[in-house]
DNA sequence: TTGTATGCGTTATCAT
DNA sequence: ATGATAACGCATACAA
C-alpha cells in the first residue's frame, strides 16, 4: 500500500531520479523524454501532489486571494462573492472567504490573518474608514475609495442616478422624489444623489429628496409618504431608491398607503437584485454589472497588462424593467429580464 | 525602517534571544519573565507575524477547511455559506470557497486542490453521485449521504414535509397539491415527498402530486394547474412546492389564473427564504434552521467531543408565515417573522 | 541534461 | 529554563 501523502522524494525514489528531476517534470520544465516518462508514471502511482504550502513557503507566492465583505447572505454581496470566485478560479487562484458582518475589529482580524497566511492580495468590501492596511499586500477596494494608492472598483453610480431619473422622465413622472438611507459614510453609492440630482435637472423634472440618518428608523419614509398624500393620491408619479432593498420597503408602504405601483407611482431601485439570485428582478431598478465588476478587480489585483493602477474604476450600468415601471414596448433603451 | 516581513530569527536577533525561545512565547509555553517582555517587545517593535505557511509545512495542520457549494448567489447557498464561515471563524479556522456551479468536474478539481492545499477538511454540498474522495481528508456532506464513512448533516426533510401536510390541514385545506422539480437524485431533500404522503394520510387530506423529470420545463406545471380548474377555480385549496423558489413561480402562475393566495389557495414552500437575504419571508414556509446546519457541520468536521460520526444528522425544522397561507392569530404553533 | 545541496520559517528534540 | 540544530516539502543555484 502506498503512503497517504506522498512527497517528491517518494516519487523520485519509485521513479529512480533524482529529487529536481521530479521537481522539473511536475513544473514543465525540459527534461529527458525518458525521465519525464518514468516520472510521470510514479506520480500516477503514488498518486502523488504537490504540496502549496511547502510551495508557497518556498516561492513566498500562494496564489490565495483574501475576500472581505460583510456576509453572503444579501444578494448584492452573495453575488459579488460568487463572480470574484469564478475569476479567481479561471486563473488558478484559491480564495479566503472572510465574511465580517461590517465589524471594524474583525475586518482589522481579517487582514491581519491574511497576512499571516501570505495572501497575494486583498479585496475588500468595507466601509470601515480607518482599516489599516500593509504596504506589502495589494488591495483593491470595492465601492468606497480607500485612498490613492489602493485601487477603487465600482459601478458607475452617478450615471445610474441619471439613469434613473432620465428613466423617470422618459416614463411620463411630472413630479419624483429620491429616498436614500445610510447618508454619512463617503463612498461610492452616494454618488447615485448627485447623478439623480443631475438627471433630474437636464430633464427640467421636480423632484424632493428624503435622506435619512444613521440612526433613522425606516419609519420616516412612511411618515414622508403619508405626507405627501393630498386626497387620496400620492403627490410624486415617481420614486428612485437608492436601493433595491428599499425599494422593496417602499413597495410594501405604498400598498399600505393605497397607491398602484406602476400605475399611480413608479418605482425605481439599484443593484439589479434578482429573485433567488437568478430570476426575475424584484423592481425596475439600474443594475450594477456584478461580472465585471469581479473581473476588474480580479485583473487589477493580478495587475494583468496593467502598467499603472488607476485609482478608480467605474463600470456602466444599465437599466432593467422589474414590473414597478411602466413597460415600454420597442423603447430602444430598453434591456430585457433574462 | 524595519523589514517587510520579519521572521522568528529577527525578532530573536532584536531581543537577543534564542530562536527557539521566541517560537516558545509566539505558542504561549513557559519562558522566563523577563526573556517573554523582551521578545514581546521585539514582536510589536517589527511587527511580526507567524507565517502560516511555515507552521502548516511543519505541523501538516493547516487551520483551513474548504467549502464546496454550487454558488453564494442563490440565497440557500449564501446563507449557508456565511454561517459555515462563521462557525468556523469562531473556531480560528480559514474558510476556502469552492463555488462549483454543480459541474462535477469542477468539483473534483477542488477536490484535488484542497489536498494539495492541505487543508484539514472539507464540507461539501455537491449532488455529483460519484465524487472521489481521499480517505485523509475528513469530510462532512449535506443534504446528500455520500456513503456510511461520510457524515450527512441536513434539515429534518421528512418532518418538514410532514409539517407542511399538517398545517394545510389545520389551516382548513380540503383537498392539496405536491408540486417538486429535480426529482432523479438520491439526496435528502426528496424526503420531504414521503413526509408530506404521511402528513396527509394521517389528516385524510386527500392529495395530488406533480413531479417533474430531470428536463422537463417548469411550464408542466402550468398545465397541471389549469387542468385543475373547474368554473374558474382550482380544485386544490391548498399547495406545497419542495422549494421557495419553485412556490414563488408558482406563485406567479397563480396570479395569471386569477386564482387569489391565500383566500382561494394557500401555499407553502420550503427552505425559508427571505427577501433580501435577512428581511420578511418570501411565502409562507418551513424554515431549514440554516445556522445549526453550518454549526453542526464544523463541529462534526472538527471533532469536537464526538466519540463516533454519525453518519446522517437531520436538524429540526419550523412553520413560519409568509403571506401565502391564512394568518392564525393566536395559534400555539404559529412561528413569527423577525 | 541530471544529481546534489541549501534555504524558505517554523517547531521540536536535543544538549547545555 | 535556554540555546543550538534537525526536519517539514519544495525550488533552485550549482556541481557533475
Amino acid at each position: 500500500m502506498s503512503k497517504a501523502n506522498p512527497t517528491m522524494k517518494d516519487v523520485a525514489a519509485e521513479a529512480g531520479v533524482a529529487l529536481g528531476t521530479v521537481s522539473k517534470v511536475v513544473n514543465g520544465l525540459p527534461v529527458g523524454e525518458s525521465y519525464r516518462v518514468r516520472v510521470e508514471e510514479a506520480i500516477r502511482k503514488l498518486n502523488y501532489q504537490v504540496n502549496s504550502y511547502a510551495q508557497g513557503l518556498k516561492l513566498n507566492k500562494t496564489r490565495t486571494v483574501a475576500l472581505l465583505i460583510p456576509n453572503t447572505q444579501e444578494p448584492y454581496y452573495g453575488s459579488l462573492a460568487y463572480h470574484i470566485n469564478s475569476a479567481l478560479l479561471r486563473r488558478s487562484y484559491r480564495m479566503l472567504l472572510c465574511s465580517t458582518d461590517s465589524d471594524m475589529g474583525q475586518e482589522q482580524e481579517y487582514i491581519k490573518m491574511a497576512r499571516q497566511n501570505k495572501v497575494d492580495g486583498i479585496i475588500g468590501l468595507t466601509y470601515n474608514p480607518n482599516l489599516v492596511i500593509e504596504e506589502g499586500t495589494p488591495f483593491i477596494a470595492i465601492d468606497r475609495s480607500m485612498g490613492q494608492k489602493i485601487p477603487c472598483v465600482a459601478s458607475d453610480n452617478f450615471a445610474g442616478g441619471q439613469l434613473a431619473a432620465e428613466k423617470l422622465a422618459d416614463l411620463g413622472c411630472r413630479n419624483v422624489a429620491f429616498l436614500r438611507t445610510g447618508a454619512s459614510l463617503t463612498n461610492e453609492p452616494n454618488k447615485r444623489k448627485a447623478g439623480f440630482e443631475n438627471g433630474c435637472l437636464s430633464r427640467s423634472l421636480p423632484y424632493e429628496m428624503k435622506i435619512l440618518n444613521d440612526g433613522d428608523s425606516l419609519e420616516e419614509f412612511d411618515a414622508f409618504l403619508t405626507k405627501h398624500i393630498q386626497n387620496g393620491r400620492l403627490t410624486f408619479d415617481g420614486i428612485f431608491c437608492v436601493t433595491d432593498s428599499l425599494a422593496y420597503y417602499i413597495l410594501k408602504v405604498l400598498k399600505r398607503l393605497n397607491q398602484r405601483v406602476p400605475e399611480d407611482v413608479q418605482l425605481i431601485g439599484f443593484d439589479g437584485t434578482r429573485h433567488f439570485g437568478v430570476q426575475d428582478y424584484v423592481c425596475s431598478t439600474i443594475v450594477q454589472p456584478v461580472a465585471e465588476i469581479a473581473e476588474m478587480c480580479v485583473a487589477l489585483l493580478l495587475q494583468e497588462n496593467m502598467s499603472v493602477k488607476p485609482p478608480l474604476v467605474c463600470l456602466p450600468v444599465s437599466y432593467a424593467y422589474g414590473g414597478t415601471t411602466a413597460e415600454t414596448p420597442g423603447a430602444a433603451n430598453h434591456s430585457e429580464q433574462p
